[in-house]
This record gives C-alpha cells, structure tokens and sequence, in this order.
DNA sequence: CTGAAAGCGCTTACAG
DNA sequence: CTGAAAGCGCTTACAG
C-alpha cells in the first residue's frame, strides 16, 4: 500500500495542495467547508504527513537522543522512564543508546545522534570519557545538549545531577554514628566525576570525625556489567588484607549486593561484623537478606528533570534567543534499613 | 554554526553537486582525483549529510521502533541489549517506547512510529491487547512488524517466543519431581498468550501426574508496575485460603520474589513448608535468600534474533520480494536453585 | 568522467 | 478564501 500525499487529496477535491496543507493545520485563511472537506477525506484515507518532508521543510525531527552506560541498570531504566514519561507528553520520540562505558563507542554515538538530526541530546558520561570534543560539537551544532549523573564539569551545558559528595559524607556519617571504627570504601572507577565526589564525601565525613584517612582500604571497581563480581572480589580480597574493617561504604548497590555476598559466604555477620551502605537504592536492595542500607538516587525524577530542561532549551534555541544553562541538583535520601545497625 | 551541505561542497571546489555526491559514496564513474578533493574538503567541513534529505528521497530511515510493556524490567532490559548490539552492527538506530501494558497507549505508540516512518517495528504485547488492527495496519503499510514474547497468534509477521506452555510443563514437573502434593499456581493476566501458555502447562503437568486440577489455587496477577506487591498479596490470601499448599509455580520472578517475602514474614520456611518455582531468571533471583528455583528466559538472545529477523525482512521487503514469516522458538533452562527441594 | 534536471512530499511567503 | 511557486538537501536516471 502506497501512502497517502496531500497531492492525492487534492486532486481527489480538485483543490491544491497548499490549501490541503493549510486545511489540515487548521490555517485560520482556510474557510470551514473546505477544512472539513480535506480532513474528512483525509481521515477516510488514513493520511499520515511524510516525517520525511516535513522534517526537511521545519529542519527539526522532533526527536532527541539518548546515551547511557548501560541497559542493563535499575537506576538507568528508571531515567529512561523518567525522559520517556515526559517526552511522550510534548511530542517526542527518544533514540535510545548504550555507551557501555566507552569513550570510543559514545564518541560513535553521538555522531550517528548528529547525522541523524536529532533536535537534542541527552547523556550520562561513560567511565572512559576523559575528552569532550564529541560533546562540544553537539553544542557547535546548535543542538541541545543535556547531562546528567555522570557529568563532565566543564561542558558549557545544563546538569542534572545529585550532590553526590553530600549523600556520601550521610552514608559515612551513618557507619559512624551506628559504631563503625574503621570504614573501608569500594569506590567507582578514577574518573567520572560522580564516583570522585563520593569517594570525597567519604573522606570528609572520616576527617570531621577525626577518623584516620587509609588509602589502603579504598577499593576500585569498573562498575560496568560485572559489578556483583567485583563486589565479591573486592569483599574477599578485603577480609584477607584487613580483617578488622567493621563498615563499608559501596558505590553502588549493585557492587554492595555482591560483596554482602561474598562476606555472608565467608561467614561474615552483616551488620554486626561488618555494615554496609550501598548507593542508588536499587529495587533489589529491599528484597535480599539483610535488607540494604544505602542511599536513594532518583533515578526517575532525573530523567524527568533532564527531558523538561532540554525541552525548555530546544524551544529557546528555536526562537534564536540565548539559553541560560543550569546546574540542577535533586534531593538524595539516606534508607536505613537492616544493612547496618 | 550552519550545517555543511552539498552544494557548498560542491562551489568551493567548482564542481556540480551531482559529482560531489557520487563522489562521497564512491561511485566509480568518479575520478579518482575529484574523489580525493571532494573527501578531502568534507572531512575538513566535518560534513554529515542532511538525513532528512536522505530519508526524503530514499524512503528509509535506518530506524526502527521498539515497543515493550515495561522498561524497568530485567527481562525487558535484556531484551533492549540484545536489539541495540544487532541494530549498532546493521546501522539501525532505535526508537523506544512503553506502552506501560495498555492497549490504547500501545495503538498510540504505533500510530507514532507509523508517523515517524520507521522501516520496521518490534514488539511485545501490552496484557491489555485484544484488538490487533494497528498491527494489521503495520503490515498494511509495508514495514516489517516482529513480535516476541507476548505475541497474538493469528497477526500474520514473524515472531519470536519461547516454548511457554513446556517451560512451565517442566517448572511444575519440578515441584512434582521433588515431592510437593498441591501445587498453586500464580499466573499472568488472563489475555496474553504466554500467560495462557504457562497456565495449560503447568495444568498439563498436573494431569500428567495424575494430580486433580483445583481452580481455586490459581491467582492471577497482573504484572504490570506493581508484580512484587501482588506476588505479596497473593502469597497472604494463598496462606488463608488453602494452607496446604506445598508448592507454587509463578508467571515471573519478581512475583515469586514478592510471595517468598510475605511468605517468610508469616514464618513459612522456603523450600521445607513450600517449594517455588519462578519465571524468566531475574538476576536478582540469583542474590536473594533462599535463591529462588526457575526458569530462564534468554532475553538477549531474544532481542538480538528479533532484530536480525527484521532485518532480513526489511532487505527482503526493499526488494520487493515476498517475505516468508517464521515463528522462532529459543529455547528454555530451569535453572534448580534453592526454592524447591 | 562530469553535470543539468527532475523529484521525493512537504511548508510558507506571496499574489490575487 | 485559494493557489502558484520556491525551496528544504539530497539521489539518480540520463545526456553528453
């Protein structure tokens, strides 16, 4: 079946196209008897305008694109239906793709974003991304461009993020309100700047509790697909090189979940040997045993948050006025549950 | 800053447009001296064509529509991976969206896509569908259209699925095989098909053993957003109404998760006072305690096979030859943990 | 080997 | 109130 054009309806009322054209977008220069004439027959015929032309002619495509680290995530899904959510109610329609922690693939990305012609850009770094050239060109193309969570600071674009350094220090604090001596932290990879800042709010949380500061008990995951694994690892590997640690602040859940595992397995009592605080606050984490303490990130709310931001600034850009770029900063909350004691 | 195009191309270098563009996707009515300079000076611009110009005159976008009932949802997630790692290989980007398991939203998202003009949509089901006239409208308009998981039998496309009814034959052979005398039965709405297919299977196996068919031991929960709650609510009023049951068979994990939970809070011991059996492998069915017995469900390998049957129809239907449509069948794992005996 | 021309299906400034 | 015309940026059949 071949698909309807505004010229098949014309000729069909012996009209023109323009008119047909303006008919259906409710033109106030067309007069009622033909509008209802052209969307009738438009609407016998199933007419569909071609998004094809229509982009061409407007030079937006009314969809934006998306680039996580990974799929595979309960906070990232929980983005994804944050963004969907409110981009489903303006009209548009979101390309979604993973980085899977990698520069090189997330520099791909956003070009195939680019050629595209998506009318703006949403994204969450990956652990790799050190250079921003791919993300400045976005901005050089006058497109929109959105980060959120994983962030680079000095993108001239709008954030969404939590503060991270913040819910961290809470994390530590709670490990040493609830009797921990020697808290040992199992932080994210080098670079991205959230696991920077929760590895900082750890460390001032430690020193405003004139808690010896040791880099020997700070343990580094990629937290890309393996992270229970390296929760393990992490975990086994502690308790042979430091059997006296009594609390762990974790990263992420994920990461949190696998060395719970691993202690439990060492026969390890959580919390009374050794408590735990994860991060993300993952739907898991409230069905294992013990239930994990950890901290709430709002992972729908973001992408809630990142859609309107972006909208707002795509209909600035359209209107050639200049965008106000915003650091927005959503609210975390510390879930103590059976984790720690 | 004001997007590269052709003709630029084309002036700085004094020749026509028609050779610039043959030249860029080397034809080999080209010199190879036009060629050079031609590639050379659209590297320099960072010259990206215009795709919307493309899309126009090609009719086709490279784009496909991705349409699953839920995206916060390990299975569902998996699923997404799969369709992204094939889709990046073919050069297909993906548009994604949820239909949040309601019909209406799901015709709406088609419309969207259809509107969007995509070159093929995949799809799973919302519980709700019972109508399948947008699929058919799909079909009608020439794209390519794969169903997987929650398919209608009688739409006329290809589709992906696994052996539903035989999984659950072999997840309440299980529970037979392992000494468990009354088995309930937690299943899905009542619309979907492997819903339905689940259902007759674990009748089946009950017939096969010999062991009386009791209607009222069957629940039934939606599994929409709230599974785990409903998992819960379905364990308690199990435990008031037929406290000899000694064994349950449940449509998903996150299901089983939610009953485990009330269970063990009602002081029910896992597996000894009942056995359970889940469905699809959520990873953290892997982490819980006690690690619940069930089935896998190859969600990757789902989305990767969808896609690349999509694929095929799409070249095939480019050519205007006759597509052959395929009902695909991946098989199953009952993956024995230490929910049942 | 190169290029003029048509056309994909729309939108919109302009004329009448 | 209606419509002729230009043009968005490409691709490709055709002529030379």
């Amino acid at each position: 079946m071949k698909p309807v054009t505004l010229k098949q309806i014309a000729e069909e009322l012996n009209i023109s196209v323009t008119t047909v054209s303006k008919a259906l977008k409710d033109y106030p220069d067309v007069s009622l008897k033909t509008k209802g004439r052209v969307k009738e027959l438009a609407a016998t015929l199933n007419y569909k305008p071609n998004s094809f032309a229509v982009n061409l002619r407007t030079k937006e495509s009314k969809t934006i694109g998306l680039i996580i680290p990974v799929i595979v995530h309960h906070f990232f899904a929980n983005v994804i239906k944050g963004i969907l959510s409110q981009a489903e109610k303006k009209g548009y329609l979101v390309i979604i793709l993973q980085s899977n922690e990698s520069y090189e693939l997330e520099k791909k990305q956003i070009d195939l974003l680019l050629r595209k012609g998506v009318d703006g850009i949403i994204i969450s770094l990956a652990n790799d991304t050190v250079n921003y050239e791919h993300l400045n060109e976005v901005i050089a193309r006058d497109k929109s461009l959105i980060m959120f969570d994983k962030i680079a600071k000095t993108v001239n674009c709008s954030k969404v993020i939590i503060n991270d350094r913040l819910a961290a220090y809470k994390a530590t604090q709670h490990l040493i309100d609830t009797g921990c001596k020697k808290i040992a932290h199992f932080r994210g990879s080098l670079l991205p700047q959230n696991s920077i800042d929760r590895f900082l709010g750890y460390r001032k949380a430690l020193e405003d509790n004139n808690i010896p500061y040791d880099p020997s008990i700070v343990y580094i995951c990629e937290c890309a697909d393996k992270s229970f694994k390296e929760g393990e690892q992490n975990a086994i590997k502690l308790l042979e090189e430091h059997n006296d640690v009594d609390g762990i602040f974790i990263n992420t859940d994920l990461v949190a979940i696998g060395a719970m595992s691993a202690l439990q397995n060492a026969g390890v009592r959580i919390p009374e040997d050794i408590s735990i605080v994860g991060f993300s606050n993952w739907f898991m984490s409230s069905v294992i045993s013990p239930k994990l303490t950890t901290i709430d990130q709002p992972g729908f709310l973001m992408g809630k948050t990142a859609f309107k931001q972006l909208y707002k600034e795509m209909k600035t850009q359209k209107k050639n006025k200049p965008v106000k770029y915003k650091q927005i900063e959503l609210g975390t909350e510390l879930i103590n549950r059976e984790s720690t004691r």
